[in-house]
DNA sequence: CTGAAAGCGCTAACAA
DNA sequence: TTGTTAGCGCTTTCAG
């Protein structure tokens, strides 16, 4: 029941709280013998050295904390899973910080950093127009992830979200769409500004305008539903639907069906982050992938970095790829 | 940029680290003028007591484990909000530790209860046969929610989900259905074991033996549609499906479509959990509302109590209701 | 190779 | 009302 501590141990095995530290430590030289001893104290005492004693004498908590809008999202564990996975590779934990929209919480989760119970932050929220990423990175070792603010000099790991905007746009234009809509979002998301850019470019280029709505700030399935209902409502209605999330595009699946638009054959949907939901229901989701896991392990390891001091803001972009699946088609010629 | 300590400001004040100790944690007396003066040396130089001090001295972290399954399925966030936000009132942090599955990963986390990080823990993945969590509340204040394990002696918050099933099996009765089938899962759930009993308790009575069929442990929509699937190819078909989860229920309407049935005019379908997707789709599912966020906040007000020894174990139940929704309808008559 | 001892930042007796 | 001081558990010089 009582937690032993170093000097149990020491009286254990008979010898000094400092010989039992360069055990634990691997630092020092110790004699096999003496090694031996404190090894089995350790076993005995079930002793586990208290993180606190520790932290306090070195200066650091080995504690990430990780910034994430919601925690419901499917996009989202994977990235924390290799965040998490690669902090604790470095003997790190972590901390989820979930809900970065409410203020109150923010603020006190940016007290851990203060205080000394974290070392670091990976933001996965950080709006464009964001003052805390950026306060927050002036005082502290901080990455972000998927999405970064306009400070260019605070590191941050994400795919390319205007080509692979571009990516779509082109293969929209390839299956013969003319007449192509836009699903955004009112957040202020660099990838949602850049898709949205990527989107125009490429078809300004063939001199399409694209119809244009938006969901709200957190892609929820409803509001995708009201924005694509109002391009769908439209007499030159689209007859392709780029949603810049996954979430999104099944809610505009989702207002053709109430339309009696069947998808593909007269809308193609084409959608982005290619989380879960996007095989789970009919027809499955073309999409844009990207590679979470990594994101979240690159995102981790950049911040490692700098917390040893090894280096300071960088850029980092991973691959992204398209997967085509059910809910696109080849424009349907009007007879 | 360097963070200042209890000594900086007494210096800057000209008082004892003592006085300063008495300012920051409103105990001992002291006068309004050196409150006044410490109070703005703190602001001065804008001090943060360091935690692991303080948990050094005090002998406690201030921090909460909170060990969910998974963290995708949105019957959790709620849940996990109503932990936070109780932990926070009670000036605790929360750690949630993410896939309770993994056998590493859990050790691991189990370590921050041992050296110090961590008071105590609740758990959301508390399997009926676990080792773990007995172990756990044998050395550490333990509270668990949704799920328990056989040891009866461990505190739990959980709805009555026998009586929750008894009233769905009802409820499919006083519909006309006699052909019922029970998806269940092979997880090892107090739950799932509860959901299933009531089930076949109301239909014994009637005389009636449900088809059972089990999808995988973690209620995943593709085994969803395969379980559903199997009742569903039977000659003796079931007109009505009671599923564990709604993302198995999901999975079962799916089965029914890829069969050509009409949810709910071929087949009833009820849920469980009432989580987001349930509203999201059509037909709109039929399902047991479970108080998700008050479970959070009962079971940790049970483990702050806990913690401050004021109590030992106990179970509370929490209301559930049933959500009568487009899935279910009275069985159709043979013509 | 090992031990003694200082000190990380803080709180809480105990003195004054 | 305020200050002095011991000590929480640990690491790390510095001696030996």
């Amino acid at each position: 029941m009582t937690v032993s501590t170093i000097s149990d141990v020491a009286r254990e095995a008979g010898v000094s709280v400092a010989t039992v530290s360069r055990v634990i430590n691997r630092n020092g030289a110790v004699s096999r013998a003496t090694e031996e001893k404190v090894r089995s104290a350790i076993d005995k005492l079930d002793y586990q050295p208290n993180v606190w004693g520790r932290s306090l004498r070195r200066g650091e908590s080995r504690m990430l904390l990780v910034f994430v809008p919601n925690v419901t999202n499917p996009y989202y564990a994977n990235i924390i899973a290799g965040i998490e996975d690669t902090a604790r590779a470095g003997f790190y934990n972590t901390m989820l910080c979930i809900g970065g929209g409410v203020q109150v919480r923010r603020a006190e989760y940016l007290e851990l950093l203060h205080n000394g119970r974290a070392d670091g932050a990976v933001f996965l929220d950080a709006a464009l127009d964001s003052k805390v990423v950026p306060a927050a990175a002036a005082e502290f070792p901080v990455v972000q992830g998927s999405e970064y603010c306009a400070d260019e000099s605070i590191s941050h790991v994400s795919i390319d979200n205007r080509s692979a905007a571009e990516e779509v746009a082109e293969y929209l234009l390839s299956l013969g769409h003319r007449q192509i809509g836009f699903v955004g979002s009112t957040n202020h998301f660099i990838s949602t500004r850049q898709r949205r850019e990527g989107c125009e470019a490429v078809l300004r280029r063939a001199d399409i305008k694209p119809l244009e709505a938006f969901a709200d700030k957190d892609y929820s399935f409803l509001s995708g539903v009201r924005a694509a209902g109002e391009l769908l409502d439209r007499k030159d209605r689209p007859t392709a639907l780029f949603c810049i999330s996954d979430v999104l595009a099944l809610g505009a699946i989702r207002a053709a069906e109430e339309r009696g638009l069947r998808v593909p054959e007269d809308l193609t949907v084409v959608g982005f982050d290619d989380v879960e939901y996007a095989t789970m229901f009919r027809p499955m989701l073309t999409t844009v992938s990207q590679p979470c896991y990594e994101l979240g392990q690159a995102a981790c390891e950049l911040l490692l970095r700098q917390i040893r001091g090894e280096g300071a803001g960088t850029a980092r972009f991973l691959p992204h790829k398209m997967i085509l699946r059910d809910s696109s088609a080849r424009r349907a010629v009007e007879s």
